[in-house]
DNA sequence: TTGTAAGCGTTATCAT
DNA sequence: ATGATAACGCTTACAA
């Protein structure tokens, strides 16, 4: 195209070339010295001095057209604003920090069409690999998963056959944890404040909410389930219309927004808890201990699975070639003033109780 | 070297030439269809054949290092599990969005060697621009900024004559319209829960409780004076330790996750809100509304100056030889259950009350 | 319209 | 130890 080789870079910025133009080496030296591998005692001198009189800055995007790799890591979720993301998010941070790479995070905001975009891009190499957690799943969406050039581990639920890394949790035995406790101290209509029905979470807990009660023998009663999204003004506004039509004595909530929206709601409309209304969150987030009274919720062990996919991801990088591979971490419940018979007590922290992780469905 | 030019890539993937040697096409002719500029019908169709047949996916990469651009641009905050950034990321998102390019966060933890690595990192081309909210600010940090090769807006407070775009609040001002709202509402005894006297705001928002209180002629108690981190856990924790040793009749928080802390510590010492306490937050993020009672907080408008931020970035990016900018967004107060005089109301919404904005002290 | 080849800024290979 | 140069995978000016 004509341009003859300039030391500048397009932009004006100082290049290799201009620094061992400066230093009257050749660019393969300047490389050397400015990577720190040989150069003579004086060689070394010159380049440095005539990098730090440029200012010489290095170009990433150059760099990584070379060596086939970026040294970032992304995840992407739905909502950055869920604590529980924040949670997985640390625990995904410190792993990737360990092995000397920087995490960015993408808020796809619940459009699968972004997510696939981002995928799209994101995944052609601007990194090194990346952690998804879908809340919603497509054949399109999966297919871009599988057919992704960077490696991908998909933290939540996924078909069985899917070949791709994944983390899960059993969150319909989750579910079956909150309402086995709330039965178990004496209340018999309880209630559940669910998250949209066409999501993986969505399903999954509402299966495990009908075999829950099933399972006791409690006859289902549709007027006691609600449906929003997961968030804190769809869980208000979903507890109160169960409020307005109905009385339960317990309530289970998708996850933890929705679970203080619904504790909003009750203490707004006069009911206490627990006194006269239990209530279990999920996810188990530090906005559950927030809470006055602070909230029991079914931990799903958002930071463990958050480790452990950046563990498989970080081993897939170090070795593309290894077969898909499934972890699960079980749930837990923690319990705390918002369930208990007793008072609210203000201790904040308070060890989460852990039950045995039943084997079987894991939808 | 010496590996001959293939038509793989090297880690096996399918390049341009791939797809060019199978529909027997030149590289430029495949480039000139994927692109879709030019290209006869039939070059057209069979390049796009030979795309699909391979599963070509064009490596971002090599095609930055030719344009020069990432459509990729990040934003660096302390500390996502703050709210206060995730309102501020949403506004810069929508802005980022509709430019075409994707957002990436990257939280710094606080460290602010980390936040000058990323800087060094990211800006060295990997995006195409990028927005910082440090709370600590050093020289070097400062020289980073300004040294980067990619465009950078900073939110937040920064020295007069840094030479960087940048969008800041007044919270000195936004403290003041605190204190002055408790004193009209009959408060004595104000208390002050803030964060480290190391951070910009941290200085920035003591200043400002101290002058407010000279305003008003009241003397200045240290006793009603605590600090710690701008976390829930050291809000609740700070409190505790003021409420052991004086009796406020108000307390005024350096942000809302001080102020959620501080109202459970309040609670849970048998204090009614606001009829003994009142308790005024700042930030005024979707806790401050999830809370009950919810809380009254200082507007420090985040959205606003992350969208302001944006929309700097992008123009920036558009032409970067403008000079640098400064924009100031104005506090406001919403008033809430947790400082009325009323006894908490069950309505979320409600419209912030806007305080004309005092020019001045803008530290 | 098409192909050839230069170039983005870097690193790595090879011969010196 | 050093320098010339090929390559990373892509886009694009230019000539045909």
């Amino acid at each position: 195209m004509g341009r003859k080789r300039l030391q500048e870079s397009v932009d004006g910025r100082p290049t290799v070339h201009t620094v061992a133009a400066r230093a009257g080496v050749s660019i393969a030296s300047a490389s050397r010295v400015l990577n720190g591998v040989g150069g003579s005692p004086e060689t070394i001198r010159k380049v440095r001095a005539a990098a730090a009189e440029v200012g010489y800055v290095p170009n990433a995007i150059a760099r990584s057209l070379q060596s086939q790799r970026t040294g970032l890591v992304a995840l992407a979720v739905e909502d950055i604003g869920n604590p529980v993301y924040v949670e997985m998010m640390r625990a995904i941070e410190a792993v990737v920090a360990s092995s000397g790479r920087q995490l960015l995070v993408h808020a796809t905001g619940g459009r699968i069409d972004n997510e696939t975009a981002l995928l799209r891009r994101l995944a052609n190499r601007y990194v090194d690999g990346m952690i998804v957690s879908p809340i919603r799943v497509t054949d399109d969406h999966l297919t871009a998963l599988v057919d992704s050039p960077v490696p991908v581990v998909v933290v939540g639920q996924l078909g069985a056959d899917a070949a791709v890394d994944n983390v899960r949790t059993d969150s319909r035995h989750g579910v079956a944890l909150a309402v086995d406790h709330l039965v178990a101290t004496g209340r018999h209509r309880i209630g559940f404040v669910n998250g949209p029905l066409d999501t993986v979470p969505g399903t999954a807990r509402d299966a495990g909410f009908r075999a829950a009660l099933t399972h006791h023998g409690i006859p289902l009663d549709e007027d006691l389930i609600e449906v929003g999204d997961f968030q804190y003004a769809a869980g208000r506004e979903a507890t109160q219309r169960l409020l307005a039509r109905t009385d339960p004595d317990a309530l289970v909530c998708a996850n933890d927004l929705i679970a203080v929206g619904a504790l909003h709601a009750l203490l707004a409309a006069g009911r206490r808890v627990p006194q006269d209304v239990a209530v279990v969150g999920m996810d188990d987030t530090e906005l559950a201990r927030m809470m006055f009274p602070q909230l029991s919720s079914v931990s799903l062990g958002s930071a463990e699975r958050g480790r452990r996919a950046a563990e498989l991801l970080l081993q897939r990088i170090a070795d593309p070639s290894l077969p898909p591979r499934r972890e699960q971490v079980p749930p837990s419940l923690a319990i705390r003033a918002s369930s208990g018979t007793t008072l609210p007590a203000p201790r904040p922290a308070d060890p989460p109780t852990n039950h045995p992780s039943s084997e079987g469905v894991t939808s």
